[in-house]
DNA sequence: GTCCCTTTGTGAACCGATGCACAAAGTGAG
DNA sequence: CTCACTTTGTGCATCGGTTCACAAAGGGAC
């Protein structure tokens, strides 16, 4: 099979590729906004935080889309790497669960500049719903289907409790949804296809609480507590 | 070297297997609130999403903790994953930045849950300065350095502007601060030995139109747009 | 005690990701 | 044209993490 020149290479790009290619693509519109016609492997890895060799293997990834002995072409990389993320074209996004976060993510303007339109909040609270949030009407659960289909929703951010999570996610894969971006703090199970992203805030804070101890621990020369179990256990 | 029976092995978990302890350490308490006395590997990977090989293995790098023809005493194995993760003492977090990220974050109760107290609210703002959110007061991000010392904060979530963030984390380094969450969409760059965390709603969104896209493609047969440079050339 | 059943803990093979180091490819000067 | 210089793209060694598969260890029945 012939291929043609600066077309990619295989379709199979790396999930660790794939999780930097945003980040490439921020820091290159920083540098398109400051007027750089092209940039090189060693300053835009500097300028993602990440080694460039790293950054030449992820982009060869994509195609063969720099120029030896000059660089990448900073317009037309940000463009390749938007249609390979799939930027290029417009997302309906519907947030489900307007509590203090949802709020938060229906105002977080970093959702509209990349090519995501958030199109429906929905929430089961009627405290909450017909209230007025970034230009939106919130919504009643019940809708939820119905919103899915006629608005062409392709990926929903639950922000609920935790013991609603499971069940939103039911309904909406049964409507057809397969990709979730989930902040509740609960796994959830869905079917094989369905792809689930998960922030979850606490771990966050857990795993800098976990190096910090050690940072603490190596200070004072060791562990202060014991290793075994206390006497009096009552936890 | 002799070691005590059921003593923590090496000191050197690895990175990812500190990230899913307080997977674990969740799935433990569901259960231990339910009443269940002990759990097998088996159920608990269940529980947490993962392969029960790969949770025992996760374990047995705190130490050996279960038995054998039985499964893990819940409320022990509770205590040693807490214990570290550093969870069994208190900590004190700052919030800088109280737009309606940090006010979520603020609100948000997985934080307390789980040893980790929210001590400062900080803003730069004037007109948010004095505000009372989540029964703490927003003080001026002048008091910054002021309110890490006399509270003995040690790890400092930033939810600021991108262009505030790398500003403010200087400072919060120079405070002595060695652990950071960042929500600010900018790479920080900080000395070796401090701790960042960083998480990108954004990112996270597209990462799962990159999916998405590949999902629709395998549909349609074959990427719906060309790869081509498109003629007029206007981003 | 012995036997059988359950479940842990881990050796070893495997897999994907990282980073070095260099050949290949391009630019620009003369 | 040739030469010197820059920077990409990638082969290869390495490393960390995952998974399989099983020996070792404990419990309970008798």
């Amino acid at each position: 099979m012939i291929r043609r020149p600066s077309q990619p290479r295989e379709r199979g790009i790396p999930e660790a590729t794939v999780a930097r290619l945003p980040l490439y693509l921020r820091a290159l519109n920083g540098m398109a906004e400051r007027g750089l016609a092209t940039v090189s492997s060693e300053d835009l890895a500097a300028a993602a935080g990440v080694n460039s060799a790293k950054l030449r293997k992820d982009l060869s990834h994509l195609g063969s889309y720099g120029t030896r002995g000059v660089g990448y072409d900073v317009e037309y990389l940000i463009y390749q790497i938007s249609r390979e993320l799939g930027l290029t074209q417009d997302w309906a996004v519907a947030i489900v669960g307007v509590g203090n976060l949802g709020r938060a993510l229906a105002n977080y303007g970093g959702f509209v500049s990349r090519g995501f339109r958030v199109a429906a909040l929905l929430d089961a609270d009627p405290e909450v719903v017909g209230d007025h949030i970034a230009g939106l009407n919130v919504e009643h659960i019940d809708e939820l289907e119905t919103v899915i289909r006629l608005r062409g929703v392709s990926i929903v951010v639950l922000a609920t409790p935790a013991a609603a999570a499971q069940q939103v996610a039911d309904r909406v894969v049964a409507a057809g949804v397969t990709s979730i971006l989930n902040f509740a703090p609960v796994v959830l199970s869905v079917p094989e296809g369905v792809d689930i992203r998960k922030v979850d805030l606490s771990i966050e804070l857990q795993i800098l609480a976990f190096h910090e101890q050690r940072k603490m621990d190596r200070m004072t020369g060791g562990p202060a507590m014991a290793d075994e179990w206390p006497e009096a256990v009552d936890l």
